[in-house]
DNA sequence: ATGAAAGCGCTAACAT
DNA sequence: ATGTTAGCGCTTTCAT
């Protein structure tokens, strides 16, 4: 800069005046200093800016995979909101493990971002230490829950398995299988699975496998004869049944019936189109990103927000008569 | 900084060390100033870290979109390698608009990124000459052009495209419906486009039409009765394709033939299982972050490199006898 | 309208 | 092993 400013005849000071558009600079005077700035090719530097504002206008967002419609979809729509106010997306990708979650956030602690956006809400003693220290926003999504420490913004992942639940007992079932992805680690599973034990109105056999199409086209061959439905708690682990059961010679919903959560995109255009519980991520992302960036400007903790689930009834299951 | 060397009754200096992990520092002034740092809750400026260093660890992806499985796929696998080196991952959606991208880049560059990771080939006149300003490393993946001006890391398109339409060729069929996503401002449905032109051994007729399921499935119900095989330029418009043909009445692959192009995860599972050309994007992802981490630190621009696509037959393409 | 100068919070010589 | 000090590249009073 002060190249620059030795080579428009100026000094520093409106140098850097002509760089942030200030408005008190003689009309001469800028286009003399635009003029070094390209003769000299003049890149300002970030970090210096950063270290003067106090700002980087980063958010950091941590998310179990990157590799799953759910997420990618969710960040998609954080993404955006985020840029319409200046911010910039950090992804950091945790697999569910909290002691990798919290490595990652200090990553990016050092990097300087400016808050968080994370994924369910147990976070490792370290973690929360971390956030203490740096006074740093934290918006924990993906779960709802009004009395979290770090507010969140969700859904209740209870109500989403009860739905699915109830449309299946609705239609008439009794003898359900429950898929369920791995709960280690992974309190919005176990947040699924814990509204459904205590149900009365079936009888539930839960099986805990891995969130992979192919480990639920696996799992199936050795369905108990008795049930009568899937509930599965993912639309993957729905998808690799639906797959599983066909190669088993089994008709869906006509020998069994099949419900998932998530409602992805693809999932009304599968064979047969699959019953699901929509879970809002897009509307939860523009959220996210609105409400961090309204914490960060104002300084005013941000509010929880509870975002409705919803019951998508199509194909995949049928009602029975009971036995 | 200051207080903590102060609260330590030490320099600054040896903060420094201390908080740099610097060997050279006594056992006992290291824990007086831990102490400190503690009680201050002193957390150090990444800014001011950055300005001495010169470096941000920070690397920027610019994608067309995250809600798309292929390129979270891909950014699922870069951020991961980049993890392992230390940087860090900014990621910006750019909607395939070459102005948004070039206004997306500055951005970054102003968050001081040190590289860049891009889709295809094609950069607005303003991306360029702020690539040239800054000397950013850049890498463009989803492409392989031995001949660009910056190093591609991807596949040859035009390969890809070919080999579903030999497949399908071999197979018998010679009236062939092509259905592509927007060519505008892409130039890997470009490039895929362009290679399938020119062929000798079918008459092609071809549809543009957005990428998603909804487009395809919509689009598949004014298919003339000539045609016996669908080549889909990208899974999703398959999948689309496999639904809106069952909505129609019609048998994959007794009735028509389809194939696509990505071979998502989710393809083989579908029904019919969906044959496809495979694309290596996570591999490209590991590959981009490996040789982009590379450049920056030993500051030798990237080489070229072309993985290849291999074609995945599967169910929804049969065999004909040629009228 | 412009310049001088004092930092911002840290690192890296250099000195002791 | 530790302290002193000179920056890093910019912004921002405060003068003029």
């Amino acid at each position: 800069m002060r190249d620059v400013a030795r080579h428009a005849g100026v000094s520093v000071a409106t140098v850097s005046r002509v760089m942030s558009g200030a408005s008190n600079v003689a009309e001469a005077t800028q286009s003399r200093v635009q003029s070094a700035v390209d003769a000299l090719d003049f890149v300002p530097s970030p970090a210096a800016r950063a270290i003067n504002s106090g700002r980087t206008y980063m958010i950091g967002a941590l998310v179990p995979t990157l590799d799953h419609a759910i997420f990618s979809r969710f960040l998609d729509a954080l993404e955006l909101t985020l840029a319409d106010h200046g911010f910039s997306l950090v992804v950091a990708t945790t697999n569910d493990d909290p002691e990798r979650e919290a490595q990652r956030a200090l990553d990016l602690l050092n990097l300087g971002v400016e808050g968080f956006v994370v994924s369910g809400i147990t976070r490792s003693a370290t973690f929360e230490a971390l956030i203490k220290r740096h006074k740093t926003p934290v918006i924990a999504t993906s779960y709802f829950d009004p009395n979290s420490e770090t507010p969140t913004i969700g859904y209740d992942n209870g109500t989403a398995a009860r739905q699915a639940l109830h449309h299946l007992v609705d239609m008439g079932h009794s003898d359900i299988l429950v898929l369920s992805g791995p709960t280690w680690n992974n309190d919005r599973t176990k947040a699924r699975l814990d509204a459904l034990t205590g149900c009365t109105q079936a009888r539930l056999t839960v099986r805990e496998i891995p969130v992979t199409v192919a480990a639920a086209a696996d799992h199936v061959a050795t369905i108990p004869a008795h049930i009568t439905a899937l509930l599965c708690l993912s639309d993957v682990l729905a998808q690799g049944a639906l797959h599983g059961l066909r190669r088993c010679g089994l008709e869906v919903p006509e020998d069994i019936s099949v419900i998932g959560i998530d409602d992805l995109p693809s999932s009304h255009s599968l064979w047969p189109p699959l019953s699901s519980v929509h879970l809002p991520v897009r509307r939860m992302g523009a959220c996210a990103g609105e409400t961090l960036a309204q914490w960060i400007e104002t300084g005013e903790r941000a509010a929880p927000i509870n975002l409705e689930t919803r019951l998508e009834p199509r194909a995949s299951v049928r009602r029975i008569t009971p036995a």
